[in-house]
DNA sequence: TTTATATTTGAACAGTTGTTCATCTGTTTG
DNA sequence: CAAACAGATGAACAACTGTTCAAATATAAA
């Protein structure tokens, strides 16, 4: 039998090897919840909402406005960037005030402009 | 008529404020192709595919192995990634290695990971 | 209370996405 | 050359997504 032959599943990987590169992968509940956070990004829609709220809080409507699009399509979308935590929002009367939640949002639409321009 | 009353299609904002926002959404062009290369992060396998590739350049075959999935799978993924840029690749002989494009891809995983973790 | 306004909600539908399966291309070895 | 292997590709199908439309809430004003 040859000296450094043993039945692994992997063509070039050492047992060793795949074990770092396992642990280099998030836990499957990050993986799940980067993924879905993630996600978020990934839609024209609410790229122009993230973007038009980013230096103002608006309502729903003038958001429809802006966008030339139905409050009922961004109350939509809303309510997605809403559970992701990207938005925040309060009411004053009839209206509610949306909000960018943090930086993070900032920060990677912020990288993805820089890698889509380059 | 009221001396402030001016008929726009805005609940809030002003002309001027609407231009403001108008001009915080990234022009039609790098929203399309910021929500093009985001959306690529919204999937589990692939957050798993850029995770094992954090610290290695790693064969298709191995990937597939890693992930306990068939190479077909990972090998319309890693295309998706090829073409958003995320990831390189060299042939060595029949083998392929693929490997993260540049430091976006670790920023934005990174900035995931911190949001979600919270 | 009735009416109007601002937003939300749920069902429905077309369009998109990820995996599988079979097949094909490209490279190395005999 | 043919056989074997690594990976890519296209069609197909179920599952998911975003918008529309109609109807429901919630708040304010009459």
């Amino acid at each position: 039998m040859d000296q450094n032959e043993t039945i692994t599943p992997y063509q070039f990987l050492t047992e060793a090897e795949a074990v770092d590169a396992r642990q280099s992968i998030p836990a499957e509940r990050e993986v799940m919840a980067l993924s879905e956070f993630l996600k978020i990004f990934g839609d024209a829609t609410r790229v122009r909402i993230l973007g038009a709220l980013r230096d103002k809080e608006l309502c729903v409507g003038d958001i429809a406005a802006l966008l030339d699009m139905t409050p009922s399509a961004i109350s939509h979308q809303l309510k997605m960037l809403k559970s992701a935590k990207l938005v925040k929002y309060r009411r004053e009367g009839k209206t509610l005030f949306y909000a960018l939640a943090d930086e993070h949002v900032h920060s990677i639409m912020e990288i993805g402009l820089e890698h889509v321009r380059e």
